[in-house]
DNA sequence: CCGATAATGTTCAACTATGAACAATAAAGT
DNA sequence: ACTTTATTGTTCATAGTTGAACATTATCGG
């Protein structure tokens, strides 16, 4: 059960994960700091993003993609749209769900703030050849298809005793 | 300045980080709950295996190895020491440091953490051979001392006007 | 030696995110 | 038609994280 002598640092993948997941972290505050001008913060950007790229989804489907409660979605939208970065409109078929859209002042914006992320993620991966980068991004997807479907599915696969 | 027509989805390296970003919130959340009958969270467990691999070592140093700030030790080393997890022991050299260092059923549940992780790890990244993990990890580790070397200088690079 | 500056750890108020409980609506089963 | 089950969005109590302010101790300059 525990192979005592292999210490994870010496194991190439859990190496290769812990600079993923600190690279991810201090990405993430970087584009913070790059934002705070436009003030936005990384979450309302990667909402932003997603409205910007599908209009008229609804605030569960939008959570889904975020991969964080909808209650989440519940604070941060209606101050959004105070804001008038975005409209809430009820759908008329199903008189539950409310779809998104972005004002104008809302494409604006997330067309600014999107220069500025991908500038950043540019700066960060420039000496990443594209093939490289899109071979990293094959194993990435295929990762992220496969925990969403384990977190459909209860059966825990590891460790778990 | 705003190169309206070329959408980022397009752009190869920001659909990559994208998938790296959101491959990454899995993984935390996945970690989460395979270590919850441990009655562990992420965080403890990055205390713990920086403590494994680092014994002795400050809070502060600490915290900046996690990147976080050192308020968040105050809050969680405390909870730990009493959890009997890990010890706090003053250095006598500078009376303002103090020193930690696991105990015997940290250390204990230290690894049966770790082999979680590494199993996880290994599971999610097992169709990437060796090299290209290793190449993704020098990727990683560059974007992290670019960005940390940032940090510390004020002077922002990237579309900020 | 002494005053200024810096570093460490703690506390606290503010902010964020979450899951459970809930109301309204839809869909399915009978 | 009607009861049951599921889904959407909201609210609320909780927990986690942060930065600023603070006390204590070190370090540096004179």
């Amino acid at each position: 059960m525990n192979k005592n002598q292999s210490l994870p640092w010496d194991h190439p993948r859990f190496r290769s994960w812990i600079a993923v997941a600190r690279a991810c972290q201090l990405m993430q505050q970087s584009l913070a700091r790059a934002l705070a001008h436009l003030d936005l913060k990384p979450p309302h950007l990667d909402i932003l993003v997603n409205l910007f790229r599908f209009e008229g989804i609804s605030q569960q489907e939008l959570a889904r993609k975020l991969l964080v409660g909808r209650s989440n979605m519940s604070m941060l939208l209606p101050q959004m749209e105070k804001r008038g970065l975005i409209e809430r409109r009820g759908d008329r078929q199903d008189k539950r769900v409310l779809r998104l859209y972005l004002t104008e002042e809302g494409r604006r914006i997330t067309q600014d703030a999107m220069t500025i992320q991908t500038a950043l993620i540019d700066r960060m991966l420039s000496d990443a050849p594209i093939e490289e980068c899109e071979a990293i991004a094959v194993h990435m997807e295929r990762i992220v298809g496969l925990l969403m479907q384990e977190e459909r599915e209860p059966q825990e696969a590891t460790g778990d005793q």
